[in-house]
DNA sequence: CCTACCGATCGGTAGG
DNA sequence: CCTACCGATCGGTAGG
């Protein structure tokens, strides 16, 4: 009961921060404005959290564990990986504020100094790793399309995921985020990615 | 003679701002910073450019021209545009300021009201364009494999290019630039994309 | 949690 | 081109 009301307020400052670095990122983002939009003062929020950067890092966590729990990605590697980015690219086109928040983050934290610098390392990694993995059990079971180095087909599968939300929310109505992702796995693999109805 | 030292000076100042650009993004740039890497006040900066904006079209146009002149991409719709856009990544991976540049402000203006929006709306309308238009000739002389959707394709390639330079400049030993490219352009084409030798 | 404040930095202007 | 300045905004702190 205690810290109740302090936790639902943390959150609502990390779901406020979340929106605010989409639109603007983290560097063009102010405590101020984070804090107008829950209704407190910008010191007020930084008896929540200390800094602007532990601000972040209590964002980049929840979305962590967001993703961790979607997923169940405990799925063992193979069509059902593959499935699983397809489901959550299908998610991103009904929640554009989460496409907004990781592509504006991800590109400023090219910079070795950003913040959330070693975040997006690792994401990066652990991401190419999956696909890798599920890759080469695809090409074991000769469901990967002759001459497919797994590891090309993963890299580009990730730039693609990245490079296509970048274009979809600069050019929304010219980009089918979905279909493009299902067309390049089309391209790839020697069956349907779908059991077939 | 009489405006040459004027231009010499306008020209470094466009140099200086597109690497500060490339480090920080074009709302994390200081004019106070652009104008001491070229030894001046940026009071002394403002003379030569009105207003901050005004420098970022300076360097905006500047890329085009640049992209122009090597591309003389004139180049008829087909092979030759696929492969100008692998020669564009070959010149990127030598010269990684440009890819900061470009990646930095790209995601930046995702944002509608970002002063370079408009110019990237633009820039990945045209991109796609050129490209579509390429992979339908090829699907026309059977170059292209069968069932490749021409639009799908050229958005995909197009996305792709820009995923990867972000990853590439996120964790660059991981990440073969060049290599990527000519993988998924091998997945999609029935020739080789060079003249064998 | 707030008010009030700090030092730093920003883009831009005045006036030469 | 420079010095000097302006108003605005920033993250963070003091003190309650």
């Amino acid at each position: 009961m205690t810290y109740q009301k302090g936790r639902i307020r943390r959150e609502d400052i990390i779901s406020a921060a979340a929106v605010v670095y989409g639109e603007a990122g983290y560097h063009g983002s102010s405590l101020r404005e984070i804090a107008k939009r829950v209704g407190m003062s910008h010191a007020g929020l930084l008896y929540y959290f200390p800094t602007k950067e532990a601000l972040l890092a209590a964002v980049l966590e929840r979305r962590d564990a967001e993703d961790s729990e979607r997923e169940q990605l405990a799925a063992a590697p193979g069509l059902g990986v593959l499935r699983n980015f397809v489901a959550l690219a299908e998610h991103n086109v009904r929640h554009p504020g989460i496409v907004d928040l990781y592509s504006r983050l991800a590109a400023e934290a090219v910079a070795p100094d950003h913040p959330a610098h070693e975040y997006f390392e690792r994401h990066y990694r652990q991401a190419r790793e999956s696909v890798i993995g599920s890759f080469r059990v695809l090409a074991s079971t000769g469901e990967l399309r002759e001459g497919v180095d797994p590891e090309f087909a993963a890299l580009t599968f990730i730039a693609l995921m990245d490079g296509l939300q970048v274009q979809w929310l600069t050019t929304p109505g010219d980009v089918d985020l979905v279909g493009s992702l299902r067309f390049y796995l089309g391209s790839l693999l020697t069956v349907p990615l779908d059991p077939e109805a």
